[in-house]
DNA sequence: GAATGTGAACTCCTTCACAGCA
DNA sequence: TGCTGTGAAGGAGTTCACATTC
C-alpha cells in the first residue's frame, strides 16, 4: 500500500480540474529537488491564489504543516491517489488523421498512467501501418481488443461527421470515458462521461477576449 | 453594415464559452434548411437546458419572437458579431511536430475567420518545408511576418520546455492572444490573454470522473 | 396557446478574515 | 512568528417561476 485516502468527502468539480495542474507543478518541483513548499509559492507557480490552493487541498484532507508548508513528495501521492492515477488506464485512439497521429505520439498520454494500447481507423490503407510504435487496427476489432486490453478511455480524433458512430462503437465496447476532439455533441448513455476539446471554441473565446479586452484578474505575487 | 450590436452590456464568461457551441449547432441547422427554432429544440441539440440558452441569449439582447422561437440566420449573425467573428483574425502556429502539423491542417482553423497565415519551427531541417500549403519559416522571421500579416493569435505547439521562450517571442511580435498546447504555466504581461489546452489534464479529469462516477445531470428532452 | 425574457431563489465557487498549530 | 485550515461573506452562474408578447 502506498497512500491511504483518509478523507473521502467529495471534491468540487472546479477543484478537480485544478488538481492536475498542481500535480504537474509538483512533479517539476520534485525534479528540481525541492522537498517542501508553501501554498503561496506553489500558488504563484500555477497562477492561482494561495487561499484557493489551500481550500482545494483542504478538500483532500489536511496534509500541510502549519508554519512550514507542504511536503512535495507526499502531496504528489495524495493528489495522484485522489485522481485515481495509481491505477493504469489504457487508452484507445480512433481516427488516424493528423490529429490522431499527433495524439498517438503525445508523451503526455504515455506518462501519467494513460498508455495508448491500440489505434483504429476505418481506412483500409491506413490499417496495418504502425503509428508511434502501435499498429493500426480496423474498426471491426475495436470491441474485442478493447475488452482484451482492459481499455477504459476512448479518444475520438475523427471528423465530426463520424464521431457519433464512433462513440456508439466505443460504448458498445464497454468504454465509459470518452474524450473527443470532434466538434459535435455526442449522445451517449448517462453512465458514460464525455469531454469535448474543441479547437474552434478555444479560438472563439480568445477572439472574444481580444475584442472585449478585460483587465486580467491579478495573480498572486510573493510580497 | 451587416449587424448592429445594440446591447453592449457585458457577457458572462460562462456564456461566452457556450456561444461557439450554439453557433455551430445553428450552422448545422442552417445547412439543413431550418429557418426557425425554439429554445427548447436548440437546447436539446447542444445539450443544455432551454432556460440556460434563453438566459445566455438574453445577454446579447432580445432576438427571439415570443410564441415562435428564433430565426436561425439572424441568431447566427448576432452571435458571430458578438464573438467578433466578422473580423478576420490571422493565426500563426509555432512548433511543427505532430501536433503543429495537425493544427496547421485543421479545417476548424481555416473556417470561421481564423486563417493560418504562417508556420514556424526552430529546426533548420523543417524550415522551408511546406505543411498544409504553408511554408515553414524560421523563428527569426516571427516578429516581422506577424506584423506584416496582421497576426492577432499565436498557437504554441512546442514542447513545454520551450513554451515560455516562444510565448515571449509572440508577445514581442505584438501578439496579444495565445493558445498553448504545452502543459506549462506561461508568464506574460497582463494585457496578453492565454488559453491552455492540456491533454493530460483532460485525461486526469476523465479518470477522476470514472473513479467517482456521478449520476450525470439530466439533459433536456422534448416532452 | 406557445414560446420568450427576466427578476428572484438557489447552488456552487472564490475570497476574506482569522483561529489554530508548529 | 509563519503558514495552514476553515467558517463566513461575497460573487458568479444556474434554475425557477411567471409576466409578457406574438
Amino acid at each position: 500500500m502506498t497512500t491511504e485516502l483518509p478523507a473521502p468527502r467529495d471534491v468540487p468539480d472546479a477543484t478537480v480540474s485544478r488538481l492536475p495542474v498542481y500535480l504537474r507543478a509538483l512533479a517539476e518541483l520534485a525534479s528540481r529537488g525541492v522537498r517542501s513548499i508553501s501554498s503561496q509559492e506553489l500558488a504563484k507557480a500555477v497562477g492561482v491564489r494561495s487561499t484557493q490552493l489551500r481550500k482545494d487541498l483542504s478538500h483532500l484532507g489536511s496534509y500541510g504543516v502549519r508554519g512550514v508548508g507542504y511536503e512535495v513528495a507526499h502531496l504528489r501521492e495524495v493528489i495522484s491517489a485522489r485522481l485515481g492515477l495509481t491505477v493504469t488506464r489504457p487508452v484507445v485512439i480512433v481516427g488516424m488523421g493528423n490529429l490522431g497521429r499527433a495524439l498517438a505520439g503525445y508523451s503526455g498520454f504515455a506518462n501519467r498512467a494513460f498508455p495508448v494500447v491500440a489505434l483504429f481507423d476505418r481506412d483500409p490503407e491506413v490499417v496495418g501501418t504502425v503509428v508511434a510504435g502501435t499498429p493500426v487496427s480496423p474498426m471491426t476489432q475495436l470491441a474485442r481488443l478493447s475488452k482484451e486490453l482492459g481499455v477504459t478511455i476512448g479518444v475520438i480524433a475523427t471528423h465530426p461527421a463520424s464521431s457519433q458512430e464512433v462513440a456508439d462503437q466505443l460504448v458498445d465496447a464497454g468504454i465509459r470515458s470518452i474524450l473527443t476532439f470532434a466538434s459535435a455533441v455526442l449522445s451517449v448513455p448517462e453512465y458514460v462521461t464525455v469531454r469535448v476539446v474543441d479547437l474552434g471554441t478555444e479560438l472563439h473565446v480568445l477572439a472574444f477576449r481580444a475584442l472585449n479586452r478585460r483587465t486580467e484578474e491579478p495573480r498572486e505575487s510573493i510580497s
